[in-house]
DNA sequence: GCACTTCTCTACCGCACGTAGAACACTTCT
DNA sequence: AGAAGTGTTCTACGTGCGGTAGAGAAGTGC
């Protein structure tokens, strides 16, 4: 759904509609314009998308980019933990060397900006 | 629904019918134990729940704890993501103090056990 | 004001989940 | 072995959500 969309800024539904038709390599099954519509209008209601409702063809943007909204899912989960902890020990145990790296530099640059 | 579970191991349906009666205070508003092995069974369809077969009442137990549950939860988060590094970076970004530091001894632990 | 574009409202389908009854399987007791 | 009881599977119903889209309302341009 979102998959899609996380990325650029500020299109109409038509210009959406058209980048999802040529992503999706298949031209011929592209989706109407007005199931765009509704699921945009669907992702407002949600909080994930927001829209200018001022100009006429009513122009959508992603409110978080897609990274953004990788790590507030991230978060939701580790929410739903009874022991946060635990959960981050265990997340952290099976991350890959070279993520374990990625980790230790973002926490670096965290304390000491 | 697996709320519920994620703690324990080895209980009949009935066992846990039970302890679901008493976590949810409401004693007259149980489920009935029908319930609970459409429900055990679905789980164990999906891998998160397993049953010894050979004793009459099975037991079933759960397969990942559930931090290691929530663990595996936040890496299916991430694995969606396209740029899994900006993910982690925007994640540590918005963590509390605290748990950088958790995640700081973490990874400590990691690399040298 | 009429044709065209855009948006909203409503709806359908399929799927997953919570719920549970009916029917089948197994155990146990006499 | 047969009856009674307990455990398990099969089937099903209601609900909610995501993907899809048509019909009709609202706005725009000539």
């Amino acid at each position: 759904m979102d998959v899609l969309w996380s990325g650029e800024a500020l299109l109409t539904a038509n210009e959406l509609r058209d980048a999802l038709a040529v992503r999706d390599g298949a031209p011929s099954k592209s989706v109407a314009t007005t199931t765009v519509l509704t699921v945009l209008s669907r992702l407002e209601r949600k909080g994930f998308v927001s829209r200018q409702r001022d100009t006429r063809p009513h122009r959508y943007h992603a409110l978080l980019s897609r990274e953004e909204h990788t790590a507030e899912l991230m978060h939701e989960v580790l929410d739903r933990s009874s022991d946060r902890d635990a959960a981050l020990a265990r997340f952290v145990r099976t991350v890959s060397d070279g993520e374990a790296a990625t980790l230790r530099r973002l926490l670096d640059e965290h304390s000491r900006p």
